[in-house]
DNA sequence: AGAGATAACGTACGCTGTACACATGAAGCC
DNA sequence: GGCTTCATGTGTACAGCGTACGTTATCTCT
């Protein structure tokens, strides 16, 4: 196999067929790492593995990004570029729930990347951008500066901390959650038991709806306009 | 130094002063373990930073904890149990910005534990006795079952989210973020310019304070009494 | 005192990120 | 074309990580 090197000359090939010049880029070596993130888990998307997706050689990748953690970093900014930014109706409250919901979407359709999009401190441009959307949704309803702020941390903080649950659920896990909390001593946790089912579909789609509705329903409470 | 084992017939004394049989327990491994975090931060808090502080060996540690991924986790339970579990006024809703307030309390006295936190299901018994905690606040306003779960999921959720503003928060970073900011090209960020000055306290006790209070206007607004 | 159990420990292995030296291929210059 | 120069791909090596495995020392029970 692979006798494209048959250079009888050195007894030992120490190196492999090398890949031409221009064959790794840093878009195709963020591409790479998310396909590694995306099969593998964040945890598994280390240099040899990003290198071995591209049949290239760890170093390699040092030429493009002086450390791992820019590579990380650039490959969390191209999810946070993903973002739809449309305000399609013309109700800012209506508009500031599809904001939120699509930027939870966000985060549930690339669950490898909350837990580092959460250590990370990360201002990227393409955060700065969903805070701009943020921002405008609010000017529309009156609401600016500290209020302002407040709010859209308020979300994002929110869909963050939801994530948490979403993603760290492991439904295939036995004993299922519910019959676990129905094992839990009676005295000390009567409430818990009670609400056991409930419990189980905790981070649910409902759930978020209604916890959104609630913070809503504060904003709207102190916007200047009726 | 050490002439505690002048044993000239072994040339090389390949084992230390050896501690005694009871010197190692899982509460003084724990205790070990948060030292290290607090003072070191959590990315330190390695098995052999930990035998270092106990001034043991590494693999001592095992006999303990079959893995470094269970040691943590008791450490987590741990700072889980330090929660304060005070219902104080006779208003339930206050009662719940209490619950909530201390929870996030709980977290920023606790940063290194933030990230750990959120990333594990960590399904201890101090979890549940604080989920029990704000079932039994919740019931009191008349809130039960699924609008109690997703409540209480709301709280815990807006405090871990923002748990990650104000831990990730780097003040000695230069420049300062609203002079970042105020830095970006107007024609494309101009809302995020104009509070550059209100994104500076991001993640502040105020903007909390703010966002919890429109939470729970929601949750007001919801119950069954008025 | 002797034996058995077990807690403490040392060594070693595969893994990680990455510093460093080296090899190679493309581009500019004569 | 030949030669130089420089950017880029690669291999080797090292410190540090979690931890499997085998050794020892100490405690307990006769």
């Amino acid at each position: 196999m692979k006798p494209s090197t048959p250079q009888t000359t050195s007894p030992a090939p120490r190196q492999r067929q090398r890949r031409p010049r221009g064959s790794l880029t840093p878009d195709r070596i963020v591409e790479a790492a998310e396909r590694v993130a995306t099969t593998e888990g964040f945890e598994a998307l280390t240099v040899r593995a990003v290198a071995a997706d591209l049949e290239s050689s760890a170093m390699a990748l040092y030429r493009h990004f002086a450390t791992k953690e820019l590579l990380v970093d650039a490959l969390l900014d191209t999810v946070l570029g993903r973002f739809d930014c449309a305000s399609p109706t013309d109700d800012w409250l209506e508009d500031l729930r599809i904001f939120a919901r699509s930027h939870r979407r966000l985060l549930t359709m690339h669950p490898w990347a909350v837990a580092p999009l959460f250590s990370h401190p990360s201002p990227g441009l393409n955060a700065v951008r969903i805070g701009e959307e943020a921002l405008r949704i609010l000017a529309r309803g009156g609401i600016t500066d500290d209020a302002a702020v407040a709010t859209f941390s308020g979300i994002i903080a929110l869909n963050y901390g939801w994530s948490a649950f979403t993603v760290a659920r492991d439904d295939s896990a036995e004993p299922t959650l519910p019959t676990a909390l129905a094992a839990l001593p009676a005295d000390q946790f009567p409430l818990t038991i009670s609400v056991a089912t409930s419990m189980g579909n905790y981070g649910s789609d409902a759930h978020y709806n209604l916890v959104l509705n609630h913070l809503l329903t504060g904003v709207k409470s102190t916007a200047p306009e009726p």
